[in-house]
DNA sequence: TAGTGGTCTAGACCACCTT
DNA sequence: AGGTGGTCTAGACCACTAG
């Protein structure tokens, strides 16, 4: 891994009209070095101690820092331990990106079917959730995800080829999507935004699921977004919502 | 209002087996003053240097317990003006407890008729969810909620007797509930668990909503949690998603 | 101008983990 | 024993708001 480019960081004075605080500095720095992957996932950052030295500002303003990333869940403190990059783990696929729970409020992994994988040009709809440019390949993958052996999703995933080049090809692809593309692609996914309907199932939909024909499935829409921010996978999944429920915390 | 009862904090060395942070104990005491309102919604708290000096302990051990408390909406800090207790205002409502949004993402206040209000013994399932004795006494308020002159929702809210007597009795509900309850009873909710699924429409259902029987609304159930964590309302909302979906951040 | 929160520093001591 | 993050303190200076 090569030595990272380092940015001046300027005075605490403000520069000209800015004015941004070292502590935004050093997380936009470390945030740049996740992005390029100069450390891998699971792996320890260098010390407070060690980053304050090298980026020129005390332990408490490194401190700040870390603490801030580690509320946006990219990395992860173990006192006496160090500090890591966050790692797209069962548990983290589970309790932050899989919201479909029990009665009794139980998770579990559901076990998917992948029905069909295509590559073709993006429609006018893809380019825009994805901000694409037009023209632009994509890859969709169909699944049947069951939970309990029940057959309780259908959904559609759509990423861009040149993000992800070859997905599908050849390997299975694993339950655990996200952790997929950081391992293979260097993209992790941060942060997804959900919308989420009332719709009936169609033929198709209601046999795959053996419901009745417009029976009413959740959807869930789903733009994920990767740690520079850009979105880079558009889900749509369509739920049987008899034994399960999409839960929220507000506030 | 009456001094505040002062709890001793223990020194930063460990008491006997827990071993508290002294920013954790002074933000027990700060929340214990919010709930038994010591101070109000919407007023200032004493400067970071008096709450400092009072309890003991340094202002940057006092700035943590405040920030802290921030990050979880309880407190308000504005650069130069103070610090004060959050109010549930119409912004904090809709961007924090009101979840559905037009396709293109605005949000706005619904305009609630209320269909029915009663009082009556709690059924075996409120006394579960609300966490009450069997043989409460509840209230429950049906309304229809119209959005863009459409009506949208229908939903039920139950509530204990005893923490919100007379509700609905003389005065109109107003469409911010949980304002009301802040300032009509004094208990502020400040977090809320929902559980969402797809249903079919009841006929009655139906005929509210100028919708066919049968057709597909997201049902959101939700119980909302006070200051000190305990359920203290238990609302059930079924919604045409037709022109409007529920919203959610996850990561 | 005085008071508030926001940023930044320096240093101490502690708890935890590894070796 | 040595290194890590966690807590706590004290003090400086800045930015914003109010009167």
């Amino acid at each position: 891994m090569a030595k990272a480019a380092n940015r001046k960081i300027t005075a605490g004075k403000r520069a000209s009209g800015a004015a941004i605080p070292l502590y935004a500095q050093v997380e936009e720095i470390i945030r740049q070095r996740l992005i390029d992957n100069y450390w891998n996932p699971g792996e320890a950052l260098p010390s407070e101690m060690q980053l304050a030295a090298e980026l020129g500002v005390s332990q408490g303003t490194v401190r700040k820092a870390l603490n801030d990333m580690v509320a946006e869940n990219l990395l992860v403190r173990r006192q006496g331990r160090g500090t890591f990059v966050s790692e797209h783990t069962e548990r983290r696929a589970l309790f932050l990106f899989f919201n479909l729970v029990g009665e009794d409020g139980s998770r579990t992994m559901p076990v998917s079917e992948v029905s069909s994988c295509a590559h073709r040009k993006a429609t006018p709809e893809e380019c825009e959730r994805l901000d694409l440019a037009v023209g632009a390949e994509i890859i969709t993958v169909q699944r049947v995800r069951s939970l309990h052996g029940e057959p309780t999703i259908v959904d559609r995933v759509t990423v861009s080829r040149s993000l992800f080049p070859n997905l599908g090809g050849d390997v299975k692809l694993p339950e655990n999507l996200y952790r997929f593309y950081q391992g293979e692609y260097g993209i992790t996914i941060t942060k997804a935004q959900e919308s989420v309907r009332a719709v009936s199932a169609t033929p198709e939909e209601a046999e795959m699921l053996s419901l009745a024909p417009g029976a009413p499935l959740l959807e869930i829409d789903r733009i994920s977004l990767s740690l520079d921010g850009r979105p880079v996978e558009w889900r749509v999944s369509r739920c049987n919502t008899n034994q399960h429920t999409y839960v929220a915390e507000r506030g």
